[in-house]
DNA sequence: ATTGCAATGTTATAACATAACATATATTAT
DNA sequence: ATAATATATGTTATGTTATAACATTGCAAT
């Protein structure tokens, strides 16, 4: 699979998702949460805290400070609708929320694009990793970066 | 397996690995680069640029400042002998340098301490994935956050 | 001696993130 | 409806992590 954006209809879908699901648990998506998850899935790329700020301050063509994006993606990420990418401090929009707890990475290095690979066998592997070392999991992180197909044939 | 520190043999014998290594392949291990190298790896726990920096005022009685230290961090997370865990910012020492360009990590929320888990099992079920998915993969970030044994008991 | 190169020193600043407290808005209880 | 409470946001300041840019040093090759 080569690593392409999403699509309208996805980002649509993937909106609408997530106020379904707040709706249904009785969480706030307040008018800057959405905002801001909006921005970070319409980014087809990771984005970065104070790209999305500026992108706020477009928006909403008032001063806003950092405290207000890092609070939303506080939230999203809690619930499970964005993910903080580690090894490039960035965050991405999750295209299955709820389906698990944590995704893994795949990020292209040269277009940035980057597509979650959530395979089952990979989390049972890291699971039985833990096991065998007596550890018990609370978040796993797994960033595999490099070059996609399209990049690696250019 | 219970993550206990290294004993002072092992951190003499890992201190020897690295000179051996730098010597046989003709790398600069300079005065600073080993005082790093030496600083993290006997702090039996991740640690961070700025408290490697106040150790290397202490040592050498003199001002240094941030860019000494991230230097020296880079030659040696770039030969191997240290690695860098994203999701803490901090530093650890490799234990068994050139075995492998990757290593992924157990980390204890509690106690602080590491682990190296580098399963060939789990490298290669990473590497699937990475080929199921055309890609190829420049480097890799897996670092596994929970407690250990000691501090799950607790 | 002069040049070239690798490493380090130094100053400044960029990039990323949070503390602390004030204000506003929404929910709930009375 | 009003007060009390909790939740969310605004605002200022600062803390933390990392690098850019340029000067200086030490050493080796010609
Ligand atoms: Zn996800
Ligand atoms: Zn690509
Ligand atoms: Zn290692
Ligand atoms: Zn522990």
């Amino acid at each position: 699979m080569s690593m392409k954006s999403k699509s309208t209809s996805e980002l649509k879908a993937s909106i609408h998702r997530v106020e379904e699901i707040c709706k249904s648990n009785k969480l706030g998506l307040t008018e800057i949460r959405k905002q801001v998850f909006e921005i970070i899935v319409k980014n087809n790329k990771p984005i970065k805290a104070y790209e999305i700020l500026d992108k706020i301050r477009n928006i909403n063509n008032k001063p806003s400070h950092p405290p207000t994006v890092y609070r939303a993606i506080d939230f999203l990420i809690e619930n499970g609708f964005v993910h903080k990418l580690n090894s490039i401090n960035s965050f991405v929009g999750c295209f299955h929320p709820k389906a698990h707890k944590e995704c893994y990475f795949l990020i292209c290095k040269k277009c940035n694009i980057y597509q979650e690979c959530c395979d089952d066998s990979l989390k049972d592997r890291i699971s039985k990793t833990a096991i065998h070392n007596n550890f018990v999991i609370s978040n796993t992180t797994l960033e595999i970066e490099g070059h996609c197909l399209d990049c690696s044939q250019k």
